[in-house]
RNA sequence: CGCGGGGUGGAGCAGCCCGGUAGCUCGUCAGGCUCAUAACCUGAAGGUCGCUGGUUCAAAUCCAGCCCCCGCAA
């Protein structure tokens, strides 16, 4: 089976690991995004799918746009029996997707049609869903509405951060994608349109919507919390001199407290706690700008943060 | 040359602008108080102030270069 794998996350790296390991598949070749300006010095970073396939061996092909008439014969020239997609980046056209044999098949990480998109993962937890999973789908021209193919799910759990979430999620849907494969390229398995209830998008997340607004209620933030790691994390800022300092909320959970949205109700070993429009949280596990990540104690040790102290 | 913060006993910070005995909150160790304690009191140990060079009678502090950490931006 002459194969070719696109995917740009970290989440794709164990999907194309899978495939790489599998007997029988001929990887022609692995698509990922161009290196982007990343990082302190705005230097060229390489996606982690490029880093794992060059350190493969494997062809790494970097169009800027998928679409380009240029990429699409240079597919089509590879002669692939199918496409293997996985947090891609782009949106392939129809020309692209008809050119495989066995068209092209999509490892998301939500439980289609729910959260089609960019961020499937955050969205489920900023939503406080009970539980998510993967979805391998035949690929059509839409944004994550092609046929499904196969489904497993799994549950949230009050420990999970939008991070545990996407390792566990990678990992499921590598398995299933294994397992799926065959039986599509057999016949053995049928596409099955999504179903039309049930429909919903996941945005891509965006910096701000990491800034925490002190009115909402405590489950909401403490979603926002887990569900932005690490990026961009639930942020708040702290009175200090020259100017209000970022804060970075890494870790948190809900007590049954009350007091203004807001202000620090108590600030001990056991961590800062801060009222919001209903309940508290405490806030466990925090980051100053400039600063590293420290338990709250450790953080405590060297700043002030007062009870009364207004967060915001 | 994208912008900015920082590297000070084991942890987190102050001191640096205006050079001259290294401080704070913890932790550790010893002792005390207590029915008891992560609480409280007393005492102790522990630091080449990131590295290299320069200026100076004298450098954590001023100057130059280098290494490392972090926030923004993307």
């Amino acid at each position: 089976m002459r194969i070719i794998f696109m995917g740009s996350a970290p989440l794709s790296c164990e999907s194309l690991q899978a495939l790489r390991q599998r007997a029988g598949i001929d990887l022609l070749a692995v698509v990922t995004q161009p290196d982007r300006p990343k990082g302190r010095e705005l230097k060229l970073q390489p996606s982690p799918v490029k880093l794992f396939a060059v350190q493969q061996n494997l062809r790494v092909l970097q169009p800027e746009r998928a679409r380009s008439p240029d990429f699409i014969n240079e597919v089509r020239t590879l002669g692939p029996d199918l496409i293997v997609v996985a947090a891609y980046g782009q949106i392939l056209p129809q020309e692209l997707l008809q050119v495989p044999q066995f068209g092209c098949i999509n490892v998301h990480t939500s439980l289609l049609p729910k959260y089609r998109g960019a961020a499937p993962i955050q969205a489920a937890i900023l939503n406080d869903e009970p539980e998510t999973g993967v979805t391998i789908m035949k690929m059509d021209a839409g944004l994550d509405t092609g046929d499904l193919l196969s489904q497993e799910r799994t549950a949230i759990g009050p420990e999970d951060t939008a991070q545990t979430l996407h390792e566990r999620l990678a990992q499921m849907g590598a398995g299933l994608l294994m397992r799926t494969m065959p039986e599509y390229v057999s016949g053995r398995l049928t596409p099955k349109p999504q179903p039309a209830e049930g429909v919903s998008y996941a945005p891509k997340i965006k910096k701000q919507d990491g800034r925490i607004d002190w009115t909402k209620p405590g489950r909401t933030i403490w979603n926002q919390v887990r569900g932005l790691v690490p990026w961009p994390g639930a942020f708040t800022f702290m009175p200090a001199d020259p100017h209000p300092q970022l804060l970075k909320v890494w870790a948190a959970e809900v007590v049954p407290l009350s007091g203004p949205a807001g202000e620090v109700l108590r600030a001990d070993n056991h961590g800062i706690v801060a009222g919001c429009g209903d309940q508290a949280m405490r806030i466990t596990e925090l980051q100053r700008e400039g600063g590293r990540r420290l338990p709250a104690d450790q953080f405590l040790a060297g700043h002030r943060l007062q009870p009364g102290t207004r967060l915001g």
